[in-house]
DNA sequence: GCAGTTAACTTGGTATACCATCATACGGAA
DNA sequence: TTCCGTATGATGGTATACCAAGTTAACTGC
């Protein structure tokens, strides 16, 4: 006999640790600009600022340390990463390799629930900058997934972390939501029509061009 | 006229923090297999395994965390992260685009002294699997920072923790530093000739080499 | 034999204290 | 006045003790 399935009745608290939640903050915190590059982060001032003890500042701190995102000089303590074009250069190539062949595959093997996934992600980009990113996010986190290459995935949005300060103020001088949104349908078209090459191809000409935007704002100062 | 360089008189002071040197031994333990999969990694046991408070040993864990060799459940801790065939096999897909990318970037602009240290690395692979261990890293080094490719270069040797415990069980078993020292020689071969397309092909056959390798391994069991 | 309770252990999180180092500001001597 | 040394404070790094919540396992009573 199957079971009435157990009703999920749980308090849901937060299953998301303290940290995870301080990372989170601080991540947010840096690509926002609110922590310009340079600024030294103090440990005894984040505890009060996110209300949370020095443990757990110091590891989310070194989880930012990894993404790039910030950096320790000895004796002086965190400070936010620079970015300068070099580095933002080095991320988009390695996007390109990835997203390319994350691209590909998926392209070669998507069926009817992956392109509709795809689309329903497209649509989702009406409105305001926050479901704007998330709605990209879906998309990648699709692509990849569906290539089998959530290792990648983790990769890119590492990376990601580390130019999405960029984003930040690519969005307020130029409006690119409208070419951005057009250049991932015409990936998402390529995946629809099964064709890998066509979908490494749009996916390249997208990262292209927002390396493009990123060299002008990085190298034009 | 040319001045000498300034010379470094520094008292060198082990500018490695605690938890960098803590990193180091947890990761060397999970490679050799010391902690096997799945096993739970106990916050007070390490830290009087390693002789160091709780502050270090978690810091510790999260940087192996984001490397990818350690995973927290929650509640229960973090335990040594299992590594199956799919893993591995995405991990070799990637090195095979950065590393391939690095090493025609390498041939591309490589001059007479990045030719000498890759030859310099591949003369100290005499010996023993230390030696073989530090050469072969200070060979791929060479490849990606003269390629002008840092951070493919960070995202490679993390990605490398993960898959380096296969290593120890692949030189258990086969003796195959023979033919890797092979292969990395026709790479330097390559990169010696700036033949980016021969050195991207040589790249690539080592890898398909040692994924094939990793594939009897982790499948057959 | 089995169910329910309890006890021990572990984790995530916090607070606190201590030390070494660095920067700065102050004060005294040439 | 200027220079040097020192005191002081801020900061990071480390260690330790503590608590609440959860898991695990054993134990006990039926």
């Amino acid at each position: 006999m199957e079971q009435m399935p157990p009703p999920d009745l749980r308090i849901h608290r937060p299953p998301q640790m303290l940290r995870e939640l301080a990372v989170e903050r601080l991540r947010g915190a840096i690509i926002a600009g609110r922590f310009p590059s340079g600024a030294r982060l103090v440990e005894r001032a984040l505890c009060d600022q996110l209300g949370v003890s020095r443990s757990v500042v110091r590891e989310a701190i070194r989880i930012l340390e990894t993404e790039g995102l910030v950096e320790s000089l000895p004796n002086r303590g965190p400070v936010v990463a620079r970015l300068d074009w070099g580095q933002a250069r080095q991320i988009y190539d390695i996007r390109r390799l990835l997203e390319g062949s994350a691209a590909a595959g998926c392209a070669a093997v998507a069926d009817g629930a992956v392109k509709a996934e795809l689309a329903a992600a497209l649509a989702a980009m009406r409105g305001g900058s926050d479901a704007v990113f998330a709605a990209t996010t879906r998309f990648y986190e699709v692509i990849f997934r569906s290539a089998g290459q959530d290792i990648a995935w983790e990769i890119v949005q590492r990376l990601n972390g580390r130019i999405s300060r960029l984003r930040a103020l690519t969005l307020a001088a130029t409006d690119r939501a409208v070419p951005g949104h057009e250049r991932m349908a015409r990936i998402a078209a390529a995946i629809a029509a099964n064709d890998p090459d066509a979908a490494r191809a749009a996916v390249e000409a997208h990262l292209d061009e927002a390396a493009g935007i990123a060299r002008r704002m990085l190298e034009g100062v």
